[in-house]
DNA sequence: GCCGTTTTCGGCCCGACTGTTTTCAGTCG
């Protein structure tokens, strides 16, 4: 059985978890988390590194000893101090970690002194009151506990960003009416463009905050206040979207943004940066002693470090800090880079609008080329078209060109990859169209590697140019199906066929990390709305934002390309 | 457990809020 970098990355947060009870020296703890985040960014396997005889331990915040811990899981599926710390702790005790107000501390006095193993131990002894007497709680704690129980469980729940962002909009926009309020900014993983959001990070500059945060927890869409102080407060939507607000002088606008922006993971690494130059970087500034060096703006404080603006996409800790300080950042992909949309439909399938309506549509974004990419048959509940419909649309489009200004629409189809890796058309009919999207829509479930095997063998036909939504995935709906990454993506770059991103926003498809696999194997994207309507080419921001997150830049994207240039590069070789 | 212009030991980011607390521990981001 093939151990995935999931599982070690799994392995590596539940020891962590474990250490947290156990005490451990934070710092210890830390390192787990941070070599499990490691290995789960990974562009390759981490059991083909470690078969191919490659050195973990150059890997960031893994040495000699973690090294030997992957390489011993890789060979083994087994963890010996995950296993050995299993044993000294219940199972079901680190569930009680994601219960809002418990930390390891309160978990282990739960433990010792009630027997407390496990979330239904927790609700029982709550609900008899046991938890009220003991050192250190109180009855407010155990009502909070209670509340935590029942509201929020104990998984976290993640909004697409789309949703967030349309609940984030109005709270702003209802934010700065208020009184005193000058600036307000979206900050967090928000403004990181991740493709979901835990919870909304909000920054507003005023003189005094308090008033604010008084306002704020008014807030009509308000369900719960969480904790109201002077600077901060953060309050539970009707939507379940948690807001943390945060208050800061204008003097300190660009430090805040840029530390409540994050990622936390990236604030750490940048904020040792600073102690070694014998500074400190907080919420309101850079420091020297007491001495305030930067602040006011994100790039003051870049450059009190010593570094170049990052932009907020990069900020993973995921090498921007070195690639920053090395000069090599990557000038990201923009929106206004982009020349066309690879993929959306029409009423011949399943679209809502026309081929006129989407060239309009297309044209009024600034667009060169549109590809036209219904459904093939094979989706009947899409209406998808067969060989013959297919030439009729492309005869269609070939006398909708003549007319057009500005645009050209593309002849194309969005093939489906049947399950023998087939595709859904003949080759006679492929050959004559612009380009093909082609994409697997069913039997979603096979094993990774069968599923591979069907991308790749249709990857060996002539006519493929893009795979589309590569992993099937619909957030928070449906997983991702199992497939072996890395070898779709040799298999495109020796043939010569290009990857999607897939900028429907929940799809957002490939991901970040993928985009970054596909980019540093040499792989060419195209970033495509998959627009069912005129209305949906407006996603292509979505799209760029997920290109940028993988650290895409114009050259890497197919579709920032004038079309002449575009025919050239969907050529394969 | 990692790491090194502080290099093989001794550091490791920093502050706000809550609740129980007479000065701080726990949690969170």
């Amino acid at each position: 059985m093939a151990v995935h970098n999931a599982d070690i990355a799994s392995m590596f947060n539940r020891t962590a978890d474990l250490l947290e009870l156990q005490g451990a020296n934070p710092f210890r703890i830390r390192a787990y988390r941070r070599a499990a985040r490691t290995i789960a960014d990974l562009p390759q396997s981490a059991a083909s590194l470690v078969e191919s005889g490659a050195d973990l331990s150059e890997l960031p915040g893994i040495g000699d000893d973690l090294a030997g811990k992957i390489a011993g899981i890789v060979k083994t599926g087994r963890c010996p101090i995950l296993e050995q710390l299993e044993k000294e702790f219940p199972a079901g005790l680190t569930e009680l970690l994601n219960v809002g107000g418990l930390g390891p501390k309160r978990v282990m006095a739960l433990h010792t002194s009630l027997g407390i193993d496990n979330v239904d131990d927790l609700r029982r002894a709550v609900r008899a009151e046991k938890i009220r007497a003991l050192k250190g709680f109180s009855e407010k704690i155990e009502q909070k506990i209670l509340h935590a129980l029942e509201t929020r469980g104990t998984q976290e729940k993640r909004f697409k960003w789309i949703v967030a962002d349309e609940i984030a909009r109005p709270l702003a926009a209802w934010l700065s009416g208020i009184a005193g309020v000058k600036k307000v900014v979206v900050a967090g993983s928000c403004r990181r463009m991740k493709d979901t959001v835990g919870d909304l990070d909000i920054l507003v500059t005023c003189a005094k905050g308090s008033p604010v945060m008084d306002r704020f927890v008014k807030y009509e869409e308000v369900a719960e206040i969480i904790s109201h102080g002077t600077t901060r407060a953060t309050v539970l939507l009707r939507s379940g979207l948690q807001v943390d607000l945060r208050a800061v002088p204008g003097i300190s606008y660009g430090a805040a943004l840029y530390y409540f922006t994050g990622s936390k993971a990236h604030n750490v690494a940048v904020r040792a940066l600073a102690v070694k130059r014998g500074l400190k970087i907080n919420e309101y500034g850079v420091f020297k002693g007491d001495r305030r060096l930067a602040g006011r703006t994100e790039e003051e404080v870049f450059r009190q470090v010593g570094l170049p603006y990052i932009e907020p996409e990069l900020r993973e800790n995921r090498g921007e800090i070195e690639a920053a300080r090395a000069g090599n950042l990557p000038r990201l992909v923009t929106v206004e880079d982009m020349r066309g949309d690879l993929h959306a439909h029409t009423k011949a399938s399943d679209g809502r609008n026309s081929l006129s309506e989407m060239a309009a549509a297309a044209r009024a974004l600034g667009y060169e080329y549109l590809a036209i990419t219904d459904h093939s048959r094979h989706l009947t509940i899409a209406n998808g078209l067969d060989e013959k419909r297919l030439r009729k649309q492309c005869e269609d489009i070939d006398r909708l060109n003549e007319k057009l200004k500005g645009i050209t629409l593309l002849k194309s189809c969005e093939v489906d990859i049947l399950e023998s890796g087939k595709l859904d058309l003949p080759d006679s009919v492929l050959k004559e169209l612009d380009l093909t999207v082609c994409s697997v829509h069913y039997k979603f479930d096979l094993p990774a590697v069968r599923q591979t095997e069907r991308i790749i063998r249709a990857m060996d036909n002539p006519y493929f140019n893009i795979l589309a939504h590569p992993t099937g995935r619909l957030i928070g709906e449906r997983e991702p199906y199992a497939l072996e990454m890395e070898r779709i993506v040799r298999a495109a770059k020796e043939r010569g066929c290009l990857m999607e991103i897939n900028a429907q926003p929940d799809r957002l498809d490939l991901n970040d990390i993928h985009c970054r696999i596909a980019k540093d194997a040499g792989v060419k994207l195209a970033i495509s709305t998959d627009a069912h309507g005129t209305a949906h080419l407006g996603y292509m921001h979505l799209g760029v934002a997920q290109a940028r997150r993988g650290w895409l830049e114009a050259k890497d994207v197919v579709n920032t390309l004038p079309l002449k240039a575009l025919r050239q590069a969907l050529k394969r070789r």
